[in-house]
DNA sequence: ATGAAAGCGCTAACAA
DNA sequence: TTGTTAGCGCTTTCAT
């Protein structure tokens, strides 16, 4: 048996050689019909695990400074019932020795590991990883690691990840649910337990678990009415899963500026998307074929918005004189964009900073203030609209 | 003194109330110049720290059941020497008591930890979380978890994440280095401990410690040739700072394909920048002085070849007629250029789950075979060049 | 100011 | 098959 690994779909069975290239043998996957050569495996060589010496420990500083265990202890925790002279002494002794505090034992006495855990369906969306910097900025500022876990968007992968964290190995959570997620028995079991949990950006209604969340409502609603005062009255609206209570929120602010304004809600003029391209484009269609008056789009995301864009302009539809289209988001795709998108900035990062900063509170205060906030953003008046 | 906290800067000095905005208090911070209202905090309750009830631990099922703790600890973890009876009765009682291992103490004892740690300059840059979802994908395959730290570029940083992470908080570490970083005893004095280490993507030559690459060179030298072929001869590079083993890996590539077609290499077409959009946009405003005549740019990434694009349309030179631009990275933004962006993929994703295998094939193995591991990448034709 | 000793929850070697 | 015991490295209480 072969034992080449494909390097797309990573495994051993079906690898046929497929010719020499540039010197290099060539492969040929057949599972998953990729071409790809060995390139450049070099190795080097082959230590053994030679660690080299034990880590020093106290009791190792003890025996050396004739001290007892506690006392070291207490000169490397700057504890205050100790001798000057003897807290140098040691001080001094435990840096020539190279001395490292074992984390994992120090963590496990005190139960506590200066680490908060969070739970995100992914890490290949720009929104949950602009937000995971956030949360990782203001976890740092005070001392703190992040674990991450993803659920990829599945409830299984969730609560398994939730129960494993709270096993101790976290000071606190914080949590994005996964599409499926609808049912929260998995997280309200563990509401009153030593370890905080914090929502946010997706959260469910009726834990008592502080959440922080962007302001969805009222940003449709400030950008249906921008798009109103621009003149706009078949307005589109591409939601995401029809679940989502981001799309719930996005659509009663959508429906508030509309009665607002005294014009008929239509409820054909929605589309609830899974942010493929294909269901994107898919939608375009279908306004474009029984509306054909639509004259704006507003989209989930940026990313939407930049592929309706796209396929507007591959039909000759001119963005925004006959269509005006905006997003929900402001990231980096709408700044180059042509023309350049109009956009509702949700202020992702800062939701991941205030998640975090609300944990941490919690963790440092022992207090479980039950926080809702939502997080202001602000229309960003761009060209598309 | 003001409570309130500012949104922007997060502090709590220098706020000042500015009106009241549909029926809420506004604020005006002084420190940052932003305006902010406090949109929605709720209080729901402030229910006190009361954790319901202690954790049960082995010896309160060994208590239960007249068990010893070790043989309920043997029938928890699926130990042969047990009959099957006892160990049912124990696993039934234990999951009827809500057993939950404390995960901290098993890592206590066994000083392994089931996770990982990584270290990457910044959560902000696609590449790195992409990297990142790659290396998190492959970990979570084998049971492990991920402690993430970023350096934000500064070697301090990266410096203390190393020496917090190597004191037993994880099994292995993956380390992508800041720019600042260009001495390397803070990861040197590691190579021989028990915890692995592998570099990736941005790696240090000369020490004893398996990387992985993205095929820098050989990816200029495709680009680089393609250009040639498609008639260039005056062809520009922007590249990242210059003690990057990445510029100059991408340069050397550039390198041998003019000389290979005979063209006279001019250090005046590079330029070096640091990723900022003021930096691109000088660039091209460069080359567009001093070498009117440029007919291709290479790009040190994809976001920045969208802001070249962008300031050539603004510029009214087309792409790809007048100057054809080549980016690195293949990321989402090159699909929604105008024109579409041709680009080099690094196959960023594979360099984190290649890392990550490395890693784990080293802590499952106990070995140290040390691997130095080029990730393949391929030129994908589009449009812009 | 310092030391002795208990204990955190679990695993594993050894004994029975 | 089951129990006893030592111990992982550290913190902390209680003596001295």
């Amino acid at each position: 048996m072969s034992r080449v690994r494909c390097l797309q779909c990573n495994q051993t069975e079906n690898i046929r050689k497929a010719g020499i290239i540039r010197g290099k043998q060539r492969f040929y996957c057949k599972t998953c019909s990729y071409h790809f050569t060995e390139d450049k495996i070099e190795k080097v060589k082959n230590i053994g695990p030679n660690v080299t010496d034990k880590q020093v420990s106290l009791s190792d500083i003890a025996n050396a400074s004739g001290f007892s265990i506690a006392t070291v202890s207490r000169a490397l925790n700057e504890k205050s019932d100790i001798s000057v002279k003897t807290r140098e002494l040691i001080k001094v002794l435990a840096e020539k020795m190279n001395y490292q505090p074992n984390l994992l034992a120090k963590s496990f006495v005190k139960q506590s590991t200066k680490t908060l855990g969070v739970i995100i369906p992914s890490l290949d969306t720009t929104i949950f990883s602009t937000m995971l910097s956030g949360i990782q900025e203001m976890a740092a500022s005070s001392g703190y690691r992040i674990i991450i876990c993803t659920s990829n968007e599945m409830y299984e992968q969730e609560s398994a990840n939730i129960q494993a964290l709270m096993n101790n190995m976290i000071d606190g959570l914080l949590i994005c649910h996964s599409i499926q997620t609808n049912s929260f028995e998995h997280l309200s079991i563990h509401v009153n337990k030593r370890i905080p949990i914090v929502q946010f950006y997706r959260v469910a209604l009726g834990l008592s678990i502080s959440q922080v969340l962007a302001s969805d409502e009222r940003g449709a609603l400030e950008v249906t009415e921008y798009l109103i005062k621009k003149g706009c009255r078949k307005i589109a609206v591409l939601l995401g899963p029809k679940e989502f209570s981001l799309s719930q929120s996005r659509l009663k602010g959508y429906k508030i500026a509309l009665k607002k304004h005294e014009i008929n809600f239509d409820e054909r003029l929605l589309t609830y998307v899974d942010f493929g391209q294909e269901s994107v484009y898919k939608s375009v269609d279908y306004w474009l074929t029984y509306f054909p008056d639509v004259d704006a789009i507003i989209s989930i995301s940026d990313k939407s918005a930049a592929q309706i864009i796209t396929k507007l302009k591959s039909i000759n539809i001119k963005v925004p004189n006959q269509i005006r289209v905006v997003g929900f988001g402001n990231e980096f795709v709408g700044e180059i964009l042509d023309p350049k998108l109009t956009t509702f900035d949700t202020q992702t990062k800062m939701i991941g900073k205030e998640a975090s900063r609300l944990i941490l509170d919690q963790i440092s205060s022992g207090k479980r203030e039950i926080k809702k906030l939502v997080i202001p953003g602000k229309l960003i008046v761009r060209d598309s609209a």
